[in-house]
RNA sequence: GUGGGCGUAGCUCAGUUGGUUAGAGCGCCAGGUUGUGGUCCUGGAGGUCGGGGGUUCGAGACCCCUCGUUCACCCCA
């Protein structure tokens, strides 16, 4: 066993997983980023209290925060969630709306971790401030079920459901309590618990034992002002539109206090561990206020890194890109060829690898080999003498001497052309 | 936080009712007429059996504690 190991809930991501992260943040940034959305990273941590709006109640908050005192005093939290953190970059910053932004990074919640459920982990998402259209939460919805669609998943389904209006969602929660409370003798010890702190979320419980209960409870939907009905219309009729199928599920509540009117959520059902929610969002039209800025609407989805890889695991989709190289030179003269050579085709746009130590050739070969290199270039004495080296094909096994000023030259014929990505000028 | 399963080589795992120097496959390294990979053959390196305590003449196997991991609950992505 080795002396340190990560803490629990934190792995390391190795090649080749963590270049397939770096796809799936590519993906995702080209994207939103083809609707408008800007990228924007907010610090790890920050006040605490910018959390605490998430909701006192929420388990994120009460159980789950990673939260200390720095050298300063301050009671700092690492973030649990990035919508907390973009309000309060809004109210900090007030730029001119609509602020359309995305983002991706670590988050973290002191959990125990499972299948699909670490303390620290990544998600991607977007977060639109400053507009009450539908249409937005249309827009929103859409651009993640066209990412899912763009990785290759197939079986993802969207739940949607409307929390209404602050006024809506308070008398129905006060119907619920009312409801749960003249039935607590029939339902679990858990659910009652629950029903203390947010009557809300009794309707999330899975346990068998209340699905029955549950089943009876007041429904949302006769609780919908007028308006907060009309733009829930409008958001089904918008999915409609775009033919993206959906279910409504008037259960589905989410578990932080700030959502209002429209919650969705993403369900892979190629997964068979509990943790099945690969994505999810709504409006949180009064958390901008909430953190002292202006009264402000909002909408946004964050969609869980690890998860939604292990659903494209699942449905044996968009798996670990292979990684090779372009070349691969192998230099039993000194080491010095390699170095120069490799440093050359690398300027030149492109990818070269080399052994060292001076291994025998046969072991450089064997590296080559597993580099996956299309070409290995060789160089000896005998090639060194001629100012030619010799190319082998890997695939074919077929070798020529290229004389050692037209590297570039055999490569762009075979490879095609290459350029290094470099910072316009 | 609660409950169940599991910790033996880098990886996947064997290891008989407790009994000598703990094994295999894969991977890695080196050889197989010294200029050549992917197949094959031979050899080699690599383990304080997660850690600590206990029972025993003797523990990788049994007991306790602990750490880690995994699955589930709770909750969430």
């Amino acid at each position: 066993m080795p002396s340190f190991q990560t803490s629990p809930g934190t792995r390391d991501i190795l090649p080749p997983d963590a270049a397939r992260w770096r796809e799936f943040n590519a993906i995702f940034a080209d994207t939103v980023e083809a609707a408008g959305y800007g990228c924007i990273i907010p610090p790890m941590f920050e006040d605490a209290a910018v959390f605490h709006r998430i909701g006192e109640a929420t388990d994120v908050v009460s159980k789950e925060m990673y939260d200390f005192q720095d050298k300063g005093g301050r009671h700092v939290s690492l973030r649990p969630e990035q919508t907390a953190s973009v309000c309060r970059a809004y109210a900090q910053h007030r730029p001119t709306t609509p602020w359309k932004v995305w983002y991706t990074g670590p988050n973290f919640r002191y959990e125990k971790a499972q299948a699909g459920r670490y303390r620290q982990f990544d998600q991607v998402g977007i977060e639109a401030l400053g507009v009450y259209d539908s249409a937005l939460d249309v827009e929103v919805i859409a651009l993640a079920w066209k990412f899912y669609q763009r990785l290759g998943l197939l079986n993802v389904q969207l739940f949607i459901n409307s929390l209404g209006d602050d006024g809506d969602r308070e008398r129905y929660v006060e119907a619920l309590r009312n409801y749960f409370l003249s039935h607590a003798d029939a339902l679990t010890p858990e659910a009652c618990q629950t029903l203390n702190k947010n009557p809300l979320r009794v309707l999330d419980s899975k346990r068998q034992g209340d699905a029955e209960i549950i089943a009876g409870a007041p429904k949302i939907t006769e609780f919908l002002s007028d308006s907060a009905r009309q733009h829930f219309e409008e958001v089904l009729e918008g999915l409609r539109v775009l033919g993206i199928p959906f279910t409504q599920n008037e259960h589905l509540v989410r578990g932080l206090d700030y959502y209002r009117r429209t919650t969705f959520e993403f369900v892979s059902t190629a997964l068979e561990s509990a943790q099945n929610a690969v994505g999810g969002g709504g409006r949180y039209d009064g958390l901008v206020k909430d953190l002292g800025g202006p009264d402000t609407p909002g909408i946004g989805f964050a969609l869980g890194l690890d998860r939604t890889l292990l659903a494209c695991d699942a449905e044996g989709v968009f798996g670990a890109p292979s990684s090779s190289v372009d070349v691969f030179v192998v230099d039993v003269v000194d080491g010095t060829y390699a170095l120069s050579v490799t440093s050359e085709l690398q300027d030149a746009g492109y990818s070269a690898d080399r052994a060292f130590d001076a291994r025998s050739m046969k072991a450089q070969m064997k590296s080559a080999d597993r580099s996956g290199a299309r070409f290995a270039i060789i160089i000896a004495q005998d090639e060194v003498a001629r100012g030619s080296y010799t190319i082998r094909d890997m695939t074919s096994a077929q070798q020529q001497l290229v004389a050692k000023g037209d590297l570039v030259e055999f490569l762009t014929r075979n490879l095609g052309a290459r350029t290094p990505r470099r910072h316009p000028s």
